[in-house]
DNA sequence: CTTGCAGTTTACCGACCGGTCAACTATCTT
DNA sequence: AAGATAGTTGACCGGTCGGTAAACTGCAAG
């Protein structure tokens, strides 16, 4: 009862998985307080509604992928080894979410964003904002790649949204076929988007 | 009454419209019936439960599409330029349902297939079917397109499901902003995939 | 000791959910 | 005319939905 933010913070977290691994629509309020061993009421002491939970655990869970990214997108690494890494840690996070809920989930901001995006304002914003947020670590690659005279491409910006537009699609194949194989391609795929050499981006 | 099929096409045809425009968890049977101007114990006279009803609806959805398809990617039409009236197909589609809804809506089948593919295998399946059949017409244009010299690309399979990938990204990418301009990148992009000035399936 | 506050618990609300059922109607067949 | 058949209707089911309200608990400051 004194930790300030255990509740709230499994609450959070607890949310965010069910969601990405049903939907929003098929999760409860009822639900995600039974696993998060918390009782209702406690829940609409800290959320006003199961939306702003959602929005909520939305930015939660990009703190968490935040500092990953910051790893893999490191201006220490090679501009074009940051796409690879990339690559490597969707495919790995997919295997691993496989590996633990038996289906292949995709990317909880896919799920959200497709479903609700018509429904939910407030989620539409963030999901728009935090797939903004993934387009700015590709940009920023892109941007050194040129300056190094790795890569050509012409806007780094328009660039970054493709690749993260085709990685977006791949991700929700390989969840629409329950099949990890799609994702094998998501590296060639950036590769050829850059007009690499599949080598390079492999590298 | 009397005419067979009108209460059952209407019913598959709002239902679509319905979770097109929302989502299917959000739309009820009840609110489809209503739509429909049909009465509920209709509807399960017809169909045994929601979901049966939609992947009923997702497949009569897909024989609109396919006559539309089977124009554009009429093997008359020069290889490329088959791909390049998709894109514009897409786009016009989108502008048109914008303009009917006020909102992007991007495409059910995304829609559903995020949504659902983790609950509702009938549904993953026949996303998945769908999904398939579109990837098809992009199989066959590159095919021809290589067989003509105009394209370089490895495996069309794989290609066609590149381009795929990055057309339901882009959808995605629409829907979550509510803003079509993400589509403007449609067409440039898959000429870059397909190693191509933007002139060249522009055409 | 007591007041106040953060957090928790329990019970409850009306609305709506997907789905069922038996009765009804209209038409075609014999 | 009688029956069979396809389609339609409205009433109803138990369960669950998101959300609310009030009482309670533990603790810290006055």
């Amino acid at each position: 009862m004194k930790p300030p933010c255990e509740t709230k913070g499994k609450l959070l977290q607890v949310a965010l998985r069910l969601i990405w691994e049903n939907s929003y629509g098929a999760v409860g309020v009822e639900e995600i307080c039974r696993e998060a061993g918390v009782k209702k009421g406690s829940f609409y002491y800290f959320f006003p509604s199961k939306s702003d939970l959602t929005v909520a655990a939305m930015e939660a869970h990009w703190e968490d992928q935040r500092a990953a990214l910051d790893r893999i997108f490191s201006p220490q690494t090679p501009p074009l080894a940051r796409i690879a890494a990339y690559c490597q840690s969707v495919c790995e996070r997919q295997e691993a979410k496989k590996k633990e809920y038996g289906k292949v989930c995709g990317c909880p901001m896919v799920t959200l964003g497709a479903e609700l995006s018509t429904q939910d304002e407030a989620i539409r914003r963030k999901t728009a904002e935090i797939m903004g947020r993934y387009t700015a670590y590709f940009e920023a690659a892109l941007r050194d790649a040129m300056a190094q005279g790795l890569s050509h491409c012409g806007d780094p910006g328009a660039t970054a949204r493709r690749l993260f537009a085709f990685s977006q699609g791949l991700l929700l194949q390989a969840k629409v076929h329950n099949d990890l194989s799609p994702l094998a391609d998501l590296r060639p795929g950036m590769a050829q988007m850059l007009g690499l050499q599949a080598r390079s981006v492999a590298a």
